[in-house]
DNA sequence: GAATAATCTAGACAGTGTCTAAATTGGCGT
DNA sequence: ACGCCAATTTAGACACTGTCTAGATTATTC
């Protein structure tokens, strides 16, 4: 007689009536996320997965663009986690950090460019919601602080610095959706170059965004 | 009586059974699209919208894929003529023509931004038609040249050339990205500038991408 | 143990995309 | 001028979707 809650190993899917529901669902929509796609999801579907009854999600997430909403928050633990993978491997230099900043941005949208779409470029999730504005924020404020390490000033009041923190954001994220979208490797060198080759050409892409700059005026 | 085909003026749409139909379907699904998204577009909609019946559609594009198909392709159009239009504005110098470029890049992004994603980051348009692709290949044969003109290399063949293609498109086309999906603007100043502050801004920002190189070796 | 709240099921409804058969129409050859 | 043919459009059907509702089942609490 396991615990109705806080129980993560009897979190079994073959309970009774209830299982911890809503993580099942998350994980059954991610699937079909990743399957579909974003164009192609479907509600019921992800019932089907979890194997339960095509109205269930309603009460844990109320219709679907409550579950997208909440997929989209909880991708963007994920999002920083990449981030901050690639950051530790990364030099003790702020430029260093920044660049392997970006290159796990790049992480994150190759290995879930449904998730990665939804996160950035859909109109289902309620943007609105306090945990995904919040989860959002985050992220941004991580490439805030990256900017801050590089330049000395605060994008918050620093104008310069802001433009930094705008170019910056701009290659990566434009970067990672144009190689989702499968436009990045046929007309260029990409295929052709091993892994770390790519990673050393797209940090100095990166990089290119925010110039080391001599002088100390805006 | 008029003519039943090549007549532009008496297209109208009260026609007996036929019209240009086709056309008149392409221009609904833009509003359509606009209106709704590409998320929630509606091939009955379309019809309904073309006041036809809702198979009318499928002898001329077969499903909705196909419409969309037509649509990105047509959309690619217009997307080179915004930046025609903003490089017959700027000054005649190789990277004021590429940061003009740019520009009509974010110009057509903002003013369209549902036909924006539906060419760039949507999964129903058919990237295997003829039509399509070509359309897509010129408008990056476009940046190709203007990378050319720039650095007196082709990118088909120069490395360094191609990463300068690399870098300038991701910068464009994230600036475009984030801000057709509302992110540039509440954490910015973008808001509190005149548009011509704006296009001065964005104009650094893309010449960033592609550094000025004093000497001749890659 | 009984009452109450939470959770899940099952059915209904309007709406969607696509398939099919039938109807309408224009153009063509004679 | 007429009739046939091919192209086009309509209308109905089907399976599927998201959401709403009432009802059944379970857990929790007094």
């Amino acid at each position: 007689m396991p615990h109705p809650t806080a129980d993560p190993p009897a979190a079994q899917k073959s309970a009774y009536h209830h299982g911890d529901l809503r993580r099942a669902l998350l994980d059954a929509a991610e699937i079909e996320l990743t399957e579909s796609g974003v164009e192609r999801f479907s509600l019921r579907g992800v019932a089907k997965r979890a194997g339960v009854s095509h109205g269930a999600p309603a009460h844990h997430f109320g219709d679907a663009g409550g579950l997208l909403t909440a997929l989209a928050a909880r991708g963007y633990a994920r999002f920083i986690a990449a981030q901050d993978a690639r950051e530790k491997a990364a030099a003790d230099d702020p430029r260093a950090k920044l660049a392997a900043s970006g290159l796990g941005y790049l992480d994150f949208a190759a290995a879930n460019p449904a998730l990665f779409r939804l996160m950035f470029a859909s109109d289902r999730p309620d943007k609105s919601d306090p945990v995904l504005s919040a989860a959002a924020d985050a992220a941004f404020e991580k490439l805030v602080r990256h900017i801050e390490a590089v330049s000395g000033r605060t994008p918050h009041t620093d104008k310069s610095a802001m433009s930094d923190v705008l170019a910056a954001w701009g290659v990566a994220h434009g970067l990672a959706d144009l190689m989702i979208a499968g436009r990045l490797g046929r007309a260029t060198f990409l295929d052709a170059m091993g892994d770390d080759a790519r990673d050393r050409l797209f940090a100095e892409i990166i990089l290119r965004a925010v110039p080391e700059r001599s002088d100390g005026a805006p």
